[in-house]
DNA sequence: CGCACATATTGACATCGTTCATATTCCGTG
DNA sequence: CACGGAATATGAACGATGTCAATATGTGCG
């Protein structure tokens, strides 16, 4: 008799609210239970919609991966052209888009590509911010823009480097300014 | 009335519990009452030695991150010597004994760069593994097998993208090969 | 021996994820 | 429009968990 039985959109609102916990929170100490009492809706309600915490969890990753995914594309339509220049700009723009998410929503970072979210969700085949990096890097090469020989097995560099230093950035162990390194380093070591 | 009153080594009992627990099952998904229980021991008894269930998880962190050390001073052990080559296995195989040492032991390895044990653990100013990597480059560097200006940010290069393709691989993201990738770019990249 | 301290126990509390039986609402079919 | 089934929500309950307060039990020192 609480208000409104048939919620109509519990499963979005779930998820919803269950992201400005895990943003705020962590994704553990998440409670279903928390949840849907800021719902209105009693505690079992969500097992009409996901059959475990856990799929609440993993939609809220899609929602995170989605978000750097769009934090990504903002950066390369904020350089767009065909110079070297819009090129260079491009490459650099992900890698410090990739950072700087997880440095302002370290949660919902660590939840994306934490044990509980590795499924589906980005893959190196699959869509998304790897393709989009893979794009950037192909598009140095055909400039001429990459040290010799230096393509090969360089996605795996860059993202392992991206994802490792905001990761150590995000735990402590390593300062903000660590991004910026990675950016220099790599202007250094694979561009020319 | 359980044979063992004043168990004597409690703490120490309690940590290997946790440490094996940590491994097979993840730090989440160890309880403190499991634990106990294998210990023969109340529930509560873990207060007197912890103040929380997460002081035991970092206590199992340091294990966790002394094993990583262990095997990281092995690896420059079996490359002992002051030729070139001495020092590039070195370097090299701290690379790799960092990345095996996440493959063979993910939950330990997400355990101590995670966010509970984030505190006093293992800061680029500590001693551990950062600082032999900080001393293979050095070597490296000194004789003059870095790339020019190269080292400049390379530890946070190198950290950063073992640690993120170790990541990366133990949630599935990255095939096991990947660690090798990084060796060749490295070398294709930062060495001559 | 006796006393103080460290250590362990017992019992309880609040919370959590999850399930089951039940109740309510919605919607398509007759 | 009526009705019945499907979808959705509820309530109560279970077992497990982290944690605390009060109590009991060892241990070692005077």
């Amino acid at each position: 008799m609480s208000r409104s039985y048939h919620h109509g959109a519990l499963a979005e609102a779930m998820v919803e609210q269950a992201l400005n916990a895990v943003r705020e929170h962590g994704a553990d100490h998440v409670s279903l239970r928390a949840i849907a009492q800021a719902l209105d809706v009693s505690p079992s309600a969500a097992y009409n919609h996901f059959s475990d915490k856990d799929a609440v969890l993993v939609a809220v990753g899609r929602c995170g991966l989605a978000a750097l995914d769009e934090r990504m594309a903002r950066v390369l339509a904020a350089h767009p052209g065909d110079s070297d220049e819009a090129a260079r700009a491009r490459f650099a723009g992900l890698g410090r888009a990739y950072i700087a998410f997880a440095v302002e929503e370290p949660n919902l970072f660590r939840l994306v590509f934490g044990p509980i979210c590795a499924e589906a969700d980005m893959g190196p085949e699959s869509s998304g911010p790897y393709v989009k990096l893979v794009d950037a890097l192909d598009d140095l090469d055909t400039r001429g823009l990459l040290v010799a020989g230096a393509r090969d097995g360089l996605d795996v560099i860059v993202w392992g480097a991206s994802h490792g230093i905001a990761s150590l950035i995000i735990e402590g162990y390593l300062p903000r300014e660590a991004g910026d390194a990675l950016i220099a380093s790599m202007d250094r070591l694979a561009l020319r």
